[in-house]
RNA sequence: GGCCCUAUCGUCUAGCGGUCUAGGACGCCGCCCUCUCACGGCGGAAACUGGGGUUCGAGUCCCCAUAGGGCUACCA
């Protein structure tokens, strides 16, 4: 068996799980999560185990359970054990484990520690609400705890569907060892006997994650902040259950840009929705890794293998962070234009599909101009789709020229003509390369008396109709000479119009 | 309300009692490079929440306050 150095602890080989509910998109947060433990797995030889959390009947849906497995794959977080490669301790769906569940429940209430709760919902609302009325803590109040067989019998004769709940100790403290935040002490006393088993006979999530964890052998519980204050409960769990504890730790929470944590309203927030907006899974990765956890190093651009290299728990932060879309595009930005040009061509093609700029079958010609296009440009971009728009110039005719870039380079009187006599010389150029293009442009600019800029700007307007891009001669070498002559009369005419105006 | 966690530049963070006149990154500003824009290079502004302790010495340890976050569901 491998060991594994963490916490200052040797250890059996480590058993690690995401376990999201699927209950929407993988946000940034659960990735993080997700990424936390996949790193701990790659970095120990450990297994990284997917389990699906689909206790929730009225939530759960198949599409997010797609949803999710589509985005974990995207980022490259390949699971060891889950969800359509199945494993040895499966199956990975809760939704297939109730008899687990069931199972143990029983065994708890044959040793007397948890039972049967016949109070409705709507009972206890009651009595939370006139808690919180007159002050008092919101607990339940044990109310079936002692219940005879005969009272039982009663209330399930009545039409009523029983809870499980767990008996917790009145006393003493359940203590949570945290990686992270270390020793965490809670007072049993605040604890109330909570439901492990709902109505409906599904498990809840304290219970069934218990149940599973151990199930599965898994070594540490790595998983958002936010489950901190339900450990003691788990722990709990695990004392009745006579189930070793595993290490937890507890990662820091992501918060939105005002402090708040991740919903809907605040824009991208899912791992799908940074991809449509021409991210890179590599950047998505690198960036959050960054968010919590901190190479001891100075370079934060970090390909995966070496984060793989230097991961550990020790190295991870206390505090809740707030993501940061800048830092992220700018790495995106740095991935553009440092990956191989093939990759970064291929990943551009679906954004060139989508502006209606090459086909949905692209043709080899359209494969051609996007690849040279998007080589030259992408320095230049930080997403994909950012790049996209920067290329489309080369793909269509009828653009429009930048307005400002008119006032400054279309509105010179001589302008027109200059552009008149450039399109001549290009027309004649014996071939139409890069050098002899830039060679006949200066030539020209001489010529004129004039300096290069104020024959290049205009051209480029002309060309491309924006007043930013690649270098004009490698731009007009791609682009070709008959779109050259043709958008240089379109430019030309379009300048004549204007002055007539 | 109760309980728990956290607290260094705008943001992500380094810092694990003296090396901190607090380091890095993003962003911002300036300069250089230059056909524009990016890239790149150089430089700059920018932080230890407040108050008590402990100690010869505190960003670093303890306490209180404050602030933010989380949990307190038949959600996970």
């Amino acid at each position: 068996m491998r060991l594994a150095l963490t916490g200052g602890i040797v250890m059996e080989k480590v058993r690690v799980r995401f376990a999201p509910s699927p209950t929407g998109k993988l946000h940034i947060g659960g990735a993080r999560t997700a990424l936390f433990n996949w790193l701990l797995a790659r970095s120990t030889g450990g297994t990284f185990v997917l389990r699906i959390e689909d206790t929730d009947v009225e939530r759960s849906t198949q599409a997010s359970v797609d949803q999710i497995i589509s985005s974990l794959k995207w980022l490259g977080l390949d699971w060891d054990e889950g969800p359509e490669i199945g494993g040895e301790y499966g199956p990975y769906f809760q939704s297939e484990r109730l008899h687990l569940y069931e199972d143990k429940a029983q065994e708890l209430i044959d040793k007397g520690k948890a039972y049967l709760c016949y109070c409705t919902p709507e009972e206890l609302e009651a009595k939370r609400e006139e808690a919180r009325r007159t002050g008092r803590p919101p607990r339940y109040d044990g109310h079936c705890r002692n219940l005879s067989e005969e009272e039982c019998a009663r209330l399930a004769a009545e039409g009523r569907q029983a809870v499980i709940r767990l008996k917790v100790p009145e006393t003493g403290e359940t203590v949570v060892d945290d990686l992270i935040r270390g020793r965490v002490v809670f007072q049993n006393s605040i604890l109330d006997d909570f439901i492990i088993i709902k109505s409906n006979g599904m498990p809840t999530y304290n219970y069934a994650c218990v149940v599973d964890d151990h199930a599965m052998r898994l070594t540490h519980i790595i998983r958002a902040e936010e489950h901190l204050s339900n450990t003691p409960r788990q722990v709990l769990l695990y004392q009745a259950l006579g189930y070793e504890l595993p290490q937890f730790a507890h990662v820091p929470m992501i918060l939105a840009p005002d402090r708040s944590k991740l919903s809907k309203r605040h824009g991208a927030t899912s791992v799908e929705e940074f991809r449509d907006q021409g991210y890179l899974q590599e950047a998505i990765i690198n960036y959050l890794a960054l968010l919590g956890w901190s190479p001891e190093g100075t370079d934060e651009i970090m390909p995966l293998e070496d984060i793989v290299k230097q991961f550990s728990l020790e190295r991870v932060s206390k505090n809740a962070a707030i993501y940061d879309t800048k830092k992220l595009t700018w790495i995106n930005g740095y991935y553009l234009r440092n990956l191989p040009g093939e990759r970064v061509v291929q990943e551009t093609l679906p954004f060139l599909k989508r502006l209606g700029l090459i086909g949905e079958e692209p043709g080899e010609d359209e494969l051609r101009l996007a690849h040279d296009s998007v080589l030259l440009t992408r320095d230049r971009a930080k997403t994909l789709e950012e790049l996209a728009d920067a290329v489309s110039y080369f793909f269509k005719d009828g653009f429009d020229y930048d307005e400002k870039g008119v006032q400054k380079h279309f509105s010179d009187p001589a302008a027109a003509d200059r552009l008149c006599q450039a399109r001549a010389r290009l027309e004649a150029l014996a071939d139409f390369t890069y050098e002899s293009i830039e060679s006949e442009y200066r030539q020209l600019a001489e010529e004129l008396g004039i300096k290069a800029a104020q024959l290049i700007h205009p051209t480029r307007l002309a060309l491309s109709g924006r007043t930013i891009g690649p270098g004009l001669f490698e731009l007009m070498a791609l682009l070709g000479r008959e779109k050259c002559l043709k958008r240089l009369e379109r430019a030309i005419d379009f300048i004549g119009q204007r002055t007539v105006e």
